[in-house]
DNA sequence: ACAAATGATACTATATTAGTATCATTTGTC
DNA sequence: GACAAATGATACTAATATAGTATCATTTGT
């Protein structure tokens, strides 16, 4: 199982990498410091880029800049881009309320745990892992 | 994302099923009471039989029956048979190493959730689960 | 011997993830 | 204005994981 999809890795990298640099940067300077396919960090801007978490100008010297605080950029908002809503909890049985008492409980659990999981993964951002990358 | 698979929730479903009920079920009734297609449960109760939760005889009068106190087994064990050692962490750089610093602070914080997300599905077992389901 | 159960194993289908390819649009420079 | 260098949009393909099926072998009670 994997928890962090590689979109959402890839984000968070290029991510912390903007925000330790340049201003403006370019896919290809991207592509050469993470090693990520060229064809897949762009998509993965773009769509970055459509969720308001980066800007972009086309043209000569464009490339993507950071739009909000790197503080402000949460892992949380990163995997809920790319992943969804990273639920922990999901009901089976197709029906819309379950019929499964065990089940149900089992379910009640796995809502708390996930609430704990979400509050720490929102705590996390590109300035945090930044910080925590120098020392 | 899902973090627990079909083959798990069933699996918890049979288990609690079987330890409220008989000592011995058959793979028939479980079908009849959860609506789980048939060849998908035989194969999931074969594998917690090969796993040592279950134990099973053969024959006219067989079936399944639980191995253990019903305390014993959480659902964190059962997600590992189904589900390998569910990781919240993975690195996805090839090397052995990961040379991303801020990837490295995250894998930390990763970990950190992870600890506690399992150390809380261990606390979940089959006994719990009917528990707190007849409450 | 036979019926009723599970054991073992190989196969198929579907969904998700990962990645590619291509053409359109914008922008700075000559 | 032409052109090069960047991103925008979109559709396609490949790989992997999940979900489920099919079939034959083996055991056991009557």
């Amino acid at each position: 199982m994997k928890f962090i999809t590689r979109d959402s890795d890839y984000a968070l990298r290029a991510l912390c990498y903007i925000a330790s640099n340049r201003e403006v940067v370019k896919v290809d300077e991207l592509v050469a410091n993470l090693g990520v396919p060229r064809p897949f960090m762009r998509k993965i801007l773009q769509k970055l880029n459509k969720s308001g978490i980066l800007g972009s100008t086309k043209g000569q010297h464009g490339g993507f800049r950071l739009k909000r605080p790197a503080a402000a950029v949460s892992v949380f908002g990163i995997m809920r881009i790319f992943q969804g809503k990273p639920e922990l909890s999901s009901c089976f049985l197709k029906k819309e309320v379950c019929p499964e008492r065990p089940h149900c409980a089992l379910r009640k659990k796995l809502c708390l745990i996930e609430k704990g999981v979400f509050r720490q993964l929102k705590e996390i951002n590109i300035a945090s892992l930044i910080k925590a990358g120098r020392a």
